[in-house]
This record gives structure tokens, C-alpha cells and sequence, in this order.
DNA sequence: AGGAAGATCTACT
DNA sequence: GTAGATCTTCCTA
């Protein structure tokens, strides 16, 4: 297997071990790190939002609607929870505080490593439209359900989120995208002026 | 079997 | 900027 410098360690079970909020801010600017085969696709993290649990009008374990949504959000921290919508992948980490339930969407990620592997699975005209969205980015990355329930906290697996750049980054928040029924709070984040934040 | 889904693309006002 | 068609899973009937 190649080793390949990172600049950074994988993120440890700890980090995803607080509030859904506190956990989508520090992921800005961490390390996605997509390993296919020989190749490794990596990407800076932007964009995510917050979800919560049953209270939550816009998580998936909404009123425990969908049991085994809820179910993988209150499971265990630190794993990926892959879900379909629209025809499109979402890519969310699972991270709550203990006996809690909740997860944090990627919604948009900066290519850094294999951006014209990428390129190949979404043939777009302009670089920025490649991963500024969360299910254009998990199509760039090949995620798909198989890879729903890994361990992220484990750097020998195909999927996994890592420290990156040590950057001072501008944080922005905003309601999150496309919800009707949000909450007060802001539980969306992005780093300003990146151009791989949608909208 | 039928519906709803927190996205995306395309085509407009 | 907004609006509508499209799409595949999972849920409830």
C-alpha cells in the first residue's frame, strides 16, 4: 500500500464525541480522504451542517419516522451514515454527545488530491462544480452505500476524515439548505469566500 | 402499491 | 434569482 503525507493524524473517536454543532464547526478545513485501491482521492472539508435527533424537523430521525436512521444516528460515534435522497449519496459523520443522537453532513468538500479522477466520474466545465454539494461530491469520491456504517476513525479503511491544514479559517453560518422547517439556531457552516461552498 | 424525500440539472422570469 | 421534472431508496398501507 502507498503511504501518502497527509500533514495531519486521523481524527480519533473523541473528536466526534461532542454536539453535532461543535463537531461541524471544527471539520472545517479537516481532511476527507476517499483510498481506491492504489489510488487517494482527498479533499478539504468546507461546508457541513448539523442534525440532530428526534426533535430535529430536519434529520432523518425526525419522530423516529425512520427507525433505522435513528437507530445508526444514535449509534456508535465516529462512523459514516450514508443515506440516499433524490438519487443522490449523503455523506454524514455520526457525532453526538454520549446517549444522545445526531450526525454531521458534508455538504462540500475542496479537491486537494485526484481531481481529474474526479473529473472523470462528473464531467463538468468548471473545477468549483465538481464537489460543491453533498451529493456531487460523493459521486466525485465513488461513496455509496457500501460504504455506510465504516469507521472513520480508522486510517485502513476506504473512507476516512483526518486533521489537514493548520490555516486560521473565516467561519460563516446560515440557516441550513433547502429546510422549511428549521430551527432558530444556525446549524449550517462554511468557510467564507470558499468557492466550493454551494450557493 | 404509493408516497415522500432537505438534491441536481435545466430552463426560464 | 426561482421553478419544475427527474430520480432511487425506505417507509406505511
Amino acid at each position: 500500500m502507498k503511504t501518502v503525507d497527509l500533514g495531519g493524524s486521523v481524527l480519533r473517536k473523541k473528536f466526534y464525541g461532542r454536539s453535532p454543532d461543535d463537531v461541524a464547526m471544527s471539520l472545517l478545513g479537516k481532511i476527507l480522504v476517499r483510498k481506491i485501491g492504489e489510488k487517494v482521492l482527498c479533499g478539504k472539508i468546507v461546508e457541513t451542517e448539523a442534525y440532530f435527533g428526534e426533535s430535529d424537523p430536519a434529520s432523518r430521525a425526525y419522530g423516529k419516522k425512520f427507525q433505522k436512521f435513528y437507530e445508526q444516528m444514535r449509534g456508535g460515534v465516529g462512523k459514516s451514515f450514508v443515506y440516499m435522497v433524490h438519487n443522490n449519496w449523503m455523506f454524514n459523520a455520526v457525532a453526538h454527545e454520549k446517549n444522545d443522537v445526531g450526525a454531521v453532513l458534508i455538504r462540500g468538500v475542496e479537491p486537494l488530491i485526484g481531481w481529474d479522477f474526479m473529473k472523470k466520474h462528473r464531467p463538468v466545465e468548471k473545477i468549483f462544480e465538481l464537489t460543491n454539494g453533498p451529493g456531487k461530491l460523493t459521486k466525485a469520491f465513488l461513496i455509496t452505500k457500501e460504504h455506510n456504517g465504516i469507521d472513520i476513525t480508522d486510517y485502513t479503511n476506504e473512507v476516512f476524515i483526518c486533521d489537514g491544514t493548520k490555516e486560521v479559517l473565516e467561519i460563516g453560518t446560515s440557516h441550513r439548505i433547502g429546510v422549511s422547517k428549521d430551527l432558530k439556531k444556525h446549524f449550517r457552516f462554511f468557510v467564507k469566500g470558499n468557492p466550493f461552498v454551494s450557493r
